[in-house]
DNA sequence: AAATATAGTTAGCATTCTCTAACTGTTTCT
DNA sequence: AGAAACAGTTAGAGAATGCTAACTATATTT
């Protein structure tokens, strides 16, 4: 099996949670997502059996290196698309939520184009 | 219940198979999207108790009023967002492929910005 | 130490949406 | 008329992904 949108969505959320402290839990991977502790639970079970995350020491949730590759990723095309987003005039906060939810069905190759467009058209804001 | 992603589908594919010929049935329905009669008896079943989709006499599918504007939107949220991924220099075929299922999943305000990007840069192609 | 709080897991349910197998019913062909 | 083909439905399975309830285990507080 593969891995999906809601997959991508627990990486993406430990890849952010790392960046601002290193001890990320899945109580705060659930706090940040608005998802119960079960669902996290299951759902970084799968990660993990995917070899895509691990537990440290103490417990803490970490991303493994093709973990951390697939996080990096999604957020870079995250954060392409709602620079794009922003570009044609939308309003950062939509921008993200928008972003947030299409990220995961861009394929390759629009992900390039957008990549290029950026670069051209203000890569900030 | 509301309709969801699944359904919209159905209504486009209803919709855009309506403008090349007005007789359009399940098992067409269904060769157009790749999916099987039962799968499609199903979908089409929950949209005709949504009120969205009825058969005439002869058992044809013909779009309600409420499910024609529906099929609308989505249909100009498709073209609207092919034609802003070929305006970054997206090919049609993956533009096309990516609109669709991208589609489903944008704000009203992101719509709107999009509409007003693509009518001045390019509403063709 | 006992009580409480916090984190995580297990079990089981619900929804959405696909599928195959098998049935019904209606045309069409010989 | 009988056989074959085609369209549609019903029944039931299964994957993905959320939930609540209830449990375990550990840490903290009194």
């Amino acid at each position: 099996m593969t891995i999906r949108e809601s997959g991508e969505m627990y990486l993406e959320t430990i890849h952010i949670l790392s960046q601002k402290s290193p001890n990320v839990r899945s109580i705060d991977v659930g706090a940040y997502m608005g998802y119960s502790k079960p669902s996290v639970s299951r759902a970084i079970g799968l990660l993990k059996k995917e070899g895509l995350v691990v537990t440290d020491e103490q417990g803490y949730l970490k991303l493994t290196e093709s973990g951390e590759k697939r996080a990096e990723i999604i957020y870079e095309r995250h954060m392409l698309l709602s620079r794009l987003l922003m570009n044609i005039g939308v309003d950062e906060k939509t921008a993200t939520e928008d972003a947030c939810r299409i990220e995961h069905y861009i394929s390759e190759k629009t992900f390039d184009a957008i990549k290029q467009h950026v670069k051209k058209y203000g890569k900030k804001q």
